[in-house]
DNA sequence: GAATTCACG
DNA sequence: ACGTACGTGAATTCT
């Protein structure tokens, strides 16, 4: 038997709101409200075993109530900012849990209440109705039971039309002449002066309802007549006000309320986020959502799975032509060689498991060869993670026409969650088991049996199938279409192509660096610990501290949460006081170079093919940009040269071949120039001067030859802030200068540069009218933060609405241009081949017959990817190695 | 697993 | 008054 519980939520939260005490999370932000709403949900959930449940929010500050009665809620004090701050702390855990909730524009969450329990009367469904608004009880009848709550949210008092009537010896309907006659203080409803309940209860225990009393008012006597006589208006607008509307357009089915338990994936993200640790523990839950028992056994659904095997082979093949979701299931961090655990195909109507094992024999040819074709458009979740799997098994894969994953990304790019369960609860979806809870986790992880293992990837199937839609229209309400299909889509391939191809290393050189490394890094420890008068573990930041500090009595300029601060920042400032300090500093470095580069690095070289094989991940970044693991090729050291020296040992793979690299030339601020439209930093660019002189020139009014290097040299930090969004502390902290002078300067930019300045107020202002800000390919970042009280908090999102459309912009630019320059080697039928992406530079093997070519057709590309209002500046260089191409 | 440090754009 | 520059990944130590 169905049963729903419809939770007036703005009056829960009220209540709960004065009733919890002040209760608050790291960052300031008050959650008390929150938490007594979540625990009385929770005791719900517990106690009635709801199969639906929906939270009904008021919207909008005007209802049709207003139109017959201005002053309806006129008395009522303004919510505290300190509650308010909390609905939309409500309504995202609410999402997280799993619990259905919705507001109607125009409409109060009472009528919205009254509207379904009118429906539920006419179809026989049983409805609890959870408010502490006594006004409730007018919708109380054979099926819907209003669970009033008492002292807080703590007590609930159920009242069927039983209760009322022992109660008040009314029916639900005369409780809306009730508050016709006595009114409401609360909602500024004047029923009939003079009137409380008593004499209400008595008039209407006489007469019946407010009609009847007005009418037989003669009946009445003295005073009571009077005031009866004298407000008849106001008794009858007073009942029209408490009467529940319920007669909503609700769009909403009885489906969209079904509850099918908590789900634990973003439920434990979404409490933790919350600081609620308590009910973590109480749900059996930790942070990233494991599973409780109890939980793991929630209904999942139904789905048809075969097995496949030679058996019916021929009758799969059949119906290929009808697959549009597939789902590979793979294990490990690394695509590159991770394994491939189950494939399963998916029709409208069935769906086919296949055993790794099978796809690998001499008779599943035809399955490898319809997976490998890419006029074969194919739908699924992170299908670059899958071509890749495939390759290191000898599989091909193509025809990449839909990802789920990506397309969560672009949805919402500050997402940590994209998971496949993560989003099949964000768009309420039958339960999907997290992999956590079918296959264990660490060391603990194990295919389960078959039955298991083929139903599970068989329910992923079937939620990639049912999410694909409903992202399409996202993405085509927000304008994203063009940035998923045209773009991020086809990129997708383009990287696991640079990623299989992977960039050749000489690891002998390598090897030989690191001896060198290695000497240095012992004679460096030797005299340290000969001067510190003690041997220590020197990368312990605690030991080096105790030494500086204590030992050395040297001044701590900066503490971490857990002790002195030892970074290469407070080194430089201790550097005068001691001969330590230095040897300290080239210890690091060289250390640094000898575990992060020559060891990391060796240790990725693929036996199979002598590379190194990165994998970009397209999903990560908040910008849009793309980031690299194992190895990670884009922070490959470059500003000094004892580190520059290990890009020698990246060489082409092919004998006399060359690398090329060209990367763009101060593309953010070219990119800011176009979008602040800025009269002067255009010409700038238009003119092709050197920026960071330009600015000097500008900030502080000399000429050209005036300019010397310190000038420059603050210039250039000026401009980084500006396109990290600029602060005067930040830019004081990087010049190592006053504050006040930092300001100086930034006053003195915006002063120039006035179409910046006017920029960085509108991206703002329109961050907290829209709550996201977009870059030119319409990709955006919401930043909910950005009205917040907390002035940290808030700075923050302000800054970052600043910069994410430059990095934003010239992160799609740069993806832009490796579309058009995959397509561009393609149809001049090169052999040069595109390898690496460093967010601003790419890079290259080149044939030496192609290299004259290659030096004007990159840039080109590159230059002429999107149409600015400055030109975009590409500059290419080549060498024998990585090192050359500078 | 959190914290610290440091490599890159 | 508040007190951080924007975006990443990897190695190491220590709880």
């Amino acid at each position: 038997m169905d049963k729903l519980i419809v939770i007036d939520g703005n009056n829960i939260i009220y209540r709960a709101f004065f009733a919890m005490p002040p209760l608050s999370n790291a960052s300031g932000q008050q959650t008390n409200a929150v938490y007594g709403f979540t625990t009385m949900l929770l005791r719900l959930i517990d106690e009635h075993k709801p199969t639906h449940i929906m939270v009904a929010f008021d919207a909008g500050k005007e209802t049709f109530r207003h139109a017959d009665y201005q002053e309806y809620k006129g008395k009522r004090e303004k919510t505290p900012p300190e509650l308010s701050g909390q609905f939309p702390l409500l309504k995202e855990l609410l999402q997280g849990l799993g619990v259905p909730q919705f507001e109607i524009a125009g409409y109060e969450a009472d009528d919205i209440i009254g509207t379904l329990t009118r429906l539920a009367d006419q179809e026989k469904r049983q409805v609890m109705v959870v408010s502490g608004d006594k006004d409730m009880l007018q919708l109380a009848s054979e099926h819907v039971t209003i669970a009033m709550v008492r002292k807080g949210v703590t007590d609930i008092e159920p009242f069927g039309p039983a209760e009322i009537q022992e109660r008040y010896n009314l029916t639900p309907e005369q409780i809306i002449d009730l508050k016709g006659l006595m009114g409401d203080t609360s909602d500024n409803i004047p029923g009939i002066p003079g009137v409380g309940e008593k004499t209400a209860l008595k008039l209407l225990h006489e007469f019946g309802s407010v009609e009847q009393v007005l009418e037989r008012s003669d009946e009445l006597k003295g005073k009571m007549k009077e005031r009866v006589q004298e407000h008849a208006d106001s008794a009858v607008l007073s009942k029209k006000l408490a009467t529940i509307f319920r007669e909503v357009p609700l769009e909403q089915t009885w489906e969209d309320m079904k509850f099918d338990g908590l789900h634990p994936e973003t439920a434990g993200p979404a409490l933790a986020k919350l600081e609620f640790k308590s009910l973590l523990e109480r749900l059996k839950l930790d942070d990233g959502g494991t599973l409780s028992a109890e939980a793991a056994s929630q209904p999942e659904a139904e789905v048809q799975v075969s097995i496949v095997d030679e058996s019916n082979l021929t009758e799969v093949l059949s119906k290929l032509d009808e697959i549009k979701v597939l789902h590979v299931e793979t294990h490990g961090d690394n695509p590159h060689h991770a394994d491939v655990v189950g494939i399963v195909l998916a029709s409208a109507e069935q769906q086919y498991f296949i055993a790794y094992d099978f796809i690998k024999t001499e008779a599943a040819q035809p399955l490898r060869d319809w997976l490998g074709d890419s006029a074969v458009p194919k739908r699924g979740y992170d299908l670059h993670r899958i071509d890749l799997a495939l390759h290191s098994k000898n599989i091909a894969f193509a025809g990449a026409q839909f990802d789920v994953h990506l397309a969560g990304y672009l949805l919402d790019p500050t997402e940590a969650n994209q998971t496949l369960s993560s989003l099949a609860a964000k768009y309420s979806m039958s339960y999907l088991a997290s992999d956590e809870g079918v296959f264990g986790k660490g060391a603990k992880w194990k295919v389960p049996d078959q039955d298991t293992l083929s139903r599970h990837l068989a329910r992923k199937c079937a939620a990639v199938a049912q999410i694909v839609p409903l992202q399409e229209k996202e993405l085509s309400d927000n304008g994203m279409l063009p940035l998923f299909h045209e773009l991020e889509m086809p990129l997708s391939r383009i990287l696991a192509d640079m990623e299989k191809q992977g960039i050749a290393v000489n690891a002998d050189e390598l090897k030989e660096l690191g001896r060198e490394f290695e000497g240095q890094i012992a004679k460096l420890a030797a005299e340290i610990y000969e001067i510190a008068g003690t041997e220590f573990n020197l990368n312990s930041p605690k030991q080096l501290g105790e030494i500086l500090f204590v030992k050395l009595e040297l001044p701590a300029v900066k503490k971490t949460k857990t002790g002195f601060s030892t970074d290469a920042e407070v080194l430089e400032k201790l550097a005068p006081y001691h001969d330590i300090v230095r040897l300290i500093l080239q210890y690091r470095t060289i250390a640094k170079l000898q575990s992060t580069y020559v060891e990391g690095l060796l240790k990725e070289i693929s036996d199979v093919t002598g590379k190194v094989h990165t994998f970009y991940r397209q999903t990560i970044a908040a910008t849009g940009r793309l980031s690299s693991q194992y190895p990670n090729l884009q922070n490959i050291p470059i500003r000094l040269e004892e580190g520059r020296k290990l890009r020698k040992v990246f060489v082409p793979s092919e004998p006399g071949w060359s690398i090329l690299a060209a990367d763009y030339s101060q593309i953010e601020l070219r990119v800011l120039a176009h979008i602040s439209d800025d009269d002067r930093l255009k010409e700038a660019f238009v003119q092709d001067m050197d920026i960071h002189t330009k600015t000097a020139m500008d900030v502080f009014g000399v000429s050209p030859e005036e300019v010397d290097g310190n000038m420059r040299r603050s210039a250039k930090a000026v401009n980084f802030g500006i396109v990290y969004g600029i602060s005067d502390y930040g830019l004081s902290q990087n010049l190592n200068i006053p504050r006040k002078e930092a300001a100086k300067f930034i006053d003195q930019y915006f002063e120039v540069y006035q179409g910046v300045r006017r920029y960085m107020d509108e991206i703002v202002k329109q961050a907290r009218g829209d709550g996201y800000v977009k870059t030119l390919l319409e990709r955006r970042r919401y930043l909910p933060e950005i009205n917040a009280r907390n002035f940290n908090i808030r700075s923050f999102a302000e800054r970052t609405a600043m910069n994410t459309p430059i990095q934003g912009t010239a992160a799609d630019i740069i993806k832009l241009a490796m579309v058009k320059m995959d397509a561009a080697l393609a149809d001049n039928k090169l052999k040069s081949r595109m390898l690496l992406q460093v967010h601003d530079e790419l890079v290259f093997e080149v044939p030496p017959e192609e290299l004259e070519l290659m030096k004007k057709l990159v840039p080109e590309v590159m230059s002429q990817a999107l149409k600015l209002a400055v030109p975009l500046k590409s500059e290419v260089s080549y060498g024998e190695n990585w090192y050359e191409a500078k």
